[in-house]
RNA sequence: GUGGUCGUAGCUCAGCUGGUAGAGCACCGGGUUGUGGUCCCGGGGGCCGCGGGUUCAAGUCCCGUCGAUCACCCCA
């Protein structure tokens, strides 16, 4: 058998990289937490009728089957994988919407599958933490301004570059372009999302193209090209003179999360409206996430307002939620050496053995050092101490720990500093920076 | 899913118009009878991504495939 090959699009860490997304993992569900979200956990495959209800991303769905399975069955196709973490979410709250207390906020961090070709930062299997709130009938729209509050903390705890939060509301652009009386605001959208690629003038040329007027489109892209840290954008879409009533509704709304983020968390957010949101399950607030010095890799958090995606006949369950693409995040953050860790294993002693007869001394003293919480292995051999050390550096563990000889006080040694002194395994403590690794930028 | 570019030791790469593989770093051993990182000496490693084809001969040309990446599509 041949050398197996890595699979396009389902990646997969070394253990320094995994200590570094498990570490990520936990300061998100922390800051999440922290907010009152509860944690949920949805089965990973879906019927194919919940997976396709909203949103024609049909040919991004991997489909479920068994191998022996005869013909007819396989034509139902009926499983799915999940492809993101809000329609299962939906499904969810229907099925158990009589066990929930509402409004119902919760998190679930857990991998989505989508059948996408893959590159830099785009995976076919990745990992998104996502929150989100739905209430019965309403949803109050304040919750439309903390999603990104949530997700601000949550990345501003990681060691990461800076992010802006990017926000429009689908009312602002569905409204404008009706009030210039245009009749497919959605294929406007759609176009308009591509300016930042595209260039203006194509985009002009595009509505052109769909049946716009010369003086439309321009109106488009003036719209399109707003963007400030404050209010300040307010006036710059009243000044186009659309009049509309659900413009007027989505900038109020709109303003209400700028503002938000004014007061709680200067220079995280910016009121961008030309960005659009491909899912279009969207019904207003929208949002994305741009990484300082990652901007061309895309979004790496999104999400936004969604009025009908939880509904059955009587009920609906209008929700608003974000999501932190972690594997993007990651993924784009090893590919330049921006995020690394201070050792490939949690070991923060190595216990040196001088000889094979000594192992049940030296796992005495693991065992004494672990029992207060520092991560400690013994040397896998008898081995001259020059090699044990070698062992201890090229994993990057801190201290190798020397038994004394008989009568003599054990020692520990940080390898870093060379520095070597006289410890007693039951009292010794690991410098607080050195118990468990770091991660950082270099 | 469509199209482009790329794919040589663990890593970064060299290998001219086809003539059966090299460097630096890393790794292992010795100098250093057991406390490393410097230095010196020595060593192991590559079906040249994989499969097929053209040719007397292919890492070098052609096709396919897998992988990486870029664009489109879409999106975390």
């Amino acid at each position: 058998m041949s050398k197996p090959t890595p699979l396009s699009g389902f990646p997969e860490w070394l253990p320094a990289q995994r200590m570094i997304e498990q570490n990520v993992v936990e300061k998100i569900r922390t800051t999440f937490e922290l907010y009152g979200f509860a944690p949920l956990e949805t089965r990973a495959v879906e019927p194919m009728e919940q997976l396709l209800r909203k949103g024609e991303t049909s040919k991004e769905v991997y489909t479920l089957r068994r191998l022996q399975e005869d013909a007819e069955a396989r034509e139902d196709a009926a499983l799915g994988l999940h492809f993101d973490l809000t329609v299962p979410f939906a499904r969810f709250v229907l099925e158990n919407s009589g066990k929930l207390q509402f409004p119902f906020r919760r998190y679930q961090i857990q991998k989505v599958w989508r059948g996408e070709r893959p590159q830099e930062g785009r995976y076919r299997e990745f990992l998104q933490a996502d929150i989100d709130v739905v209430d019965r009938d309403s949803l109050p729209f304040h919750y439309d301004t903390e999603m990104p509050l949530v997700v601000g903390d949550a990345l501003r705890s990681l060691p990461i570059p800076p992010v802006t939060i990017q926000i429009n509301n689908r009312k602002v652009c569905e409204g404008f372009y009706r009030g210039l009386g245009l009749e497919d605001p959605d294929e406007v959208l759609r176009i308009i999302d591509k300016l930042d690629k595209i260039g203006p003038q194509k985009v002009s040329d595009a509505l052109v193209q769909q049946g716009a007027s010369a003086a439309q489109a321009e109106a488009c892209l003036q719209l399109a090209q707003i963007s400030a840290s404050d209010l300040s954008f307010v006036e710059q879409v009243r000044k186009l003179g659309v009049q509309n009533e659900l413009l007027d509704e989505g900038l109020e709304e709109l303003a209400r999360v700028v503002e938000a983020g004014t007061e709680h968390a200067p220079g995280l957010i910016r009121a961008e409206l030309k960005i659009a949101r491909g899912l279009d399950y969207y019904t207003g607030t929208v949002y994305e996430t741009q990484l300082e010095g990652y901007e061309r890799h895309g979004s790496i958090c999104s999400g936004g307002r969604y009025d009908n995606l939880a509904s059955t006949g009587s009920e609906r369950f209008p929700g608003v939620g974000i999501s932190i693409g972690v594997t993007r995040l990651l993924g784009l953050m090893f590919g330049r050496d921006a995020l690394t860790a201070s050792r490939s294993v949690p070991t923060a002693v190595l216990i040196a053995l001088p000889n094979e007869d000594d192992r049940a001394r030296c796992d005495r003293a693991a065992r004494s050092l672990r029992s207060r919480g520092i991560s400690t292995e013994v040397a896998p051999a008898a081995a001259k101490f020059g090699k044990q050390i070698r062992f201890a550096e090229r994993r990057g563990i801190p201290f190798v720990w020397f038994l004394g000889a008989d009568g003599e006080p054990d020692s520990v040694k940080d390898i870093r500093s060379g520095e070597q002194v006289n410890a007693d395994a039951t009292t010794w403590e690991a410098p607080a920076e050195d118990v468990k690794p770091l991660f950082s930028a270099p």
